[in-house]
DNA sequence: CCGATTTATATGTCTATACATAATACGCTG
DNA sequence: CAGCGTATTATGTATAGACATATAAATCGG
């Protein structure tokens, strides 16, 4: 028996995973250590390290030290998806991107706008409804809070030519923050402005996201209907 | 002048981050090569290299042979989500878990799912409709069509004791598939198994799972009004 | 027999060095 | 100056060896 050759991690990681669809190695198994792998395969353990690492990544193997590693039980729990950069992504349909500012003014925000941006006192925020639009037609409806406060450059942005997005990127150092989907009913001021019916099941992100000073903005888009977001598993 | 030292890649890739989210280095701009970074760190060029690597995975930067490294223009596009299993999700919540098979045949799916599952030629298939449960209330609703050619042993198997979910995943070699969230609107009979009200909005995940012998499964899940989906960006 | 302490071990990481590879930049030729 | 081959260079990866660290397992004390 010739021994089969696994030398870059690329390789390695792929006849793990051979082995893994092909139920040599089951769920729960333990399999054998980065040292065995490495002469078995013949290359070094940082190679066999990388490869496994990568499996764990992505969620089909379970590492520990000094335990070792073994299959997941519940293969594929995790998926890295596209956040869409809308003006990307109509772009790349080969649609022409349009924004549309409807809205802008001081205004006191909701008791859940301002719970979703822990706001300690009742203030005002900068409120922004916008439309993105592919070749004219409604794609988004964007609803906006910007806390002026941690952001003082953007009560004076002028938000009808650029996107509040787009403005952000390039104006605020960085955000780290929090995503959530969801679905909504269209309600009748909202399905007229997407040029859908009331009523209409809506794709819905909620997105808010945080600088060094706290919460910088919280921002709800309703997709037109038969939005899909999909990604590969 | 000290030297600092950032002997660790985590403490690279920190040190670069706060970089990126200070405006030191701008968007688009390139930054230095990974040799002279590791001068600067004094570190091995492979700890910059981890780090840097790190970064350009989760979307921050932008590599490429010979041209270099550069700070991405439109940062985080890449989230990396959870995909529901159902069980854990709810069991996760300290709720218990349910399961009720409604309904189990052979029957001709629409065109629909046919396209979705690459089907060349009109056939029945295992059509599958149940109901995930938290606490005895209704939490996703399952529709499932199963291609018994790809998969003999599901045409025998018994779906009212265990989900197909957990079936598959114990007993069919391997996954990849595509992955789709989107929303509907509750239908009367859609209503009445959710406990909701006809024309209520749904966040709906569709998923196909393919193996080796092509599509095994596609699946609908409809989850129950007030589902969110969240994830740290 | 239980709890605390030690030991053994698999993974995690760093280093220095070497070579591979992609892709730009250069320079040659017509 | 256009077109094409070539040199250069930054990233990508492999390797052997060493040390770090978490933690399961064994050992020890009461």
């Amino acid at each position: 028996m010739k021994p089969a050759e696994f030398r870059s991690w690329q390789a390695v990681q792929g006849e793990v995973l051979r082995r893994i669809q092909s139920r040599e190695w089951q769920p729960g198994q333990f399999i054998p250590g980065e040292a065995a792998l490495a002469q078995e395969f013949n290359c070094a353990r940082a190679t066999v390290n990388r490869a496994l690492r990568n499996l764990a990544d992505s969620g089909l193997l379970d590492r520990k030290r000094k335990a070792g590693t073994q299959i997941a039980l519940h293969p594929v729990r995790k998926a890295t998806l596209l956040i869409p950069v809308l003006r990307a992504e109509i772009e790349s349909t080969g649609a022409s991107y349009g924004y549309k500012l409807i809205e802008q003014e001081q205004r006191q925000p909701p008791a859940e706008i301002a719970a979703r941006m822990r706001l300690t006192a009742p203030r005002k925020l900068l409120h922004l409804t916008a439309l993105h639009l592919a070749d004219s037609t409604p794609y988004v409806l964007e609803d906006r809070w910007i806390d002026t406060q941690a952001v003082p450059l953007a009560a004076t942005g002028d938000f009808a030519a650029i996107s509040a997005n787009e403005w952000l990127v390039a104006n605020i150092p960085f955000e780290a923050g929090d995503i959530a989907f969801t679905a909504a009913i269209a309600a009748p001021a909202e399905a007229a402005l997407l040029q859908c019916r009331t009523g209409d099941a809506l794709f819905v992100i909620e997105r808010t996201t945080s600088g060094r000073r706290g919460t910088i903005t919280a921002v709800r888009l309703l997709f037109a209907p038969g939005y899909r977001m999909h990604t590969a598993l």
